[in-house]
DNA sequence: TAAAGTGTAACGGAAACAATTACAGTTTTA
DNA sequence: TAAAACTGTAATTGTTTCCGTTACACTTTA
């Protein structure tokens, strides 16, 4: 993966089952170390798939829309939708190359086996697990 | 992940495996549609890892160095060296947010995680199985 | 010694991202 | 009711990462 969308949404999620509270895209980019503008689109994804709820208008802001138990980092990727975990090569076949006509098919399988592995265990990790981590720490 | 560098090698292995026989990187470069340089600088990480052996001169060119039986994608993965399946958020911690300060570490299990995962799926696929795919079809 | 390969450096362009600016819209509250 | 403090979102810029390409030295064969 190249971009740090997933972190940066696991992160904000993190931060604001932390606080238990509202926070707004300023406080989360101070957290995160980034541009508010940057947490409001992400935020927008993660609003979408019923992560948060935010508020605008003075002190407007985000809180979670659920507890963090019942938030699964694989919800948060399937939010932010990230870039698939393996490419494929998209271009086309060499037509008299048995192997270059099927090797998109292939590796697509491959692929998605890779997709459902990384799935499988973003699955098992819910934002509580994370939060008590924090906890725990110094 | 956004560069096609693992693709481009398994389909490189694939087409030498199913060839059976020495091939040269123009002949590589067709089947993949790319540059021959391309190749020449993907077989560089496979020659290294012990996957293939190259020739140079004329009649050069490059072949597989075990069965396609022995050669897991696993090994064809570290060869290429591919970056992370999850980014994680490398900028300075906010030093006052107690989430800021843990989120890397944390976040680096996660990502050790899903790393782990892709790895074992591609441990449990050869470079054989892909042939017989190939070989199977059409 | 010419032909046909590989090895590798160097450069250019395109695409993906993040950061930033700007501003309209929405609440609150003084 | 107007100012203050937010969010939503479009548009632009700069950076980084890749891939493609050219160029050329080196190596092997015929």
């Amino acid at each position: 993966m190249v971009n740090q969308q997933f972190t940066f949404a696991v992160h904000i999620l993190t931060a604001l089952a932390f606080a238990d509270e509202t926070m707004d895209s300023q406080e989360l980019a101070e957290s995160v170390n980034t541009n508010p503008v940057v947490i409001r689109r992400l935020l927008l994804g993660l609003r979408h798939a019923h992560l948060v709820e935010t508020y605008t208008g003075k002190h407007g802001g985000t809180k979670l829309s659920r507890k963090p138990a019942q938030i699964s980092l694989l919800e948060v990727y399937d939010a932010v939708q990230p870039r698939p975990v393996i490419a494929i090569n998209e271009r086309k076949a060499s037509k008299h190359c048995r192997v270059s006509c099927n090797m998109r098919e292939i590796m697509s399988g491959v692929a998605a086996g890779a997709e459902g592995a990384v799935r499988e265990h973003l699955r098992g990790i819910t934002l509580q697990k994370l939060l008590r981590k924090v906890r725990r720490a110094a």
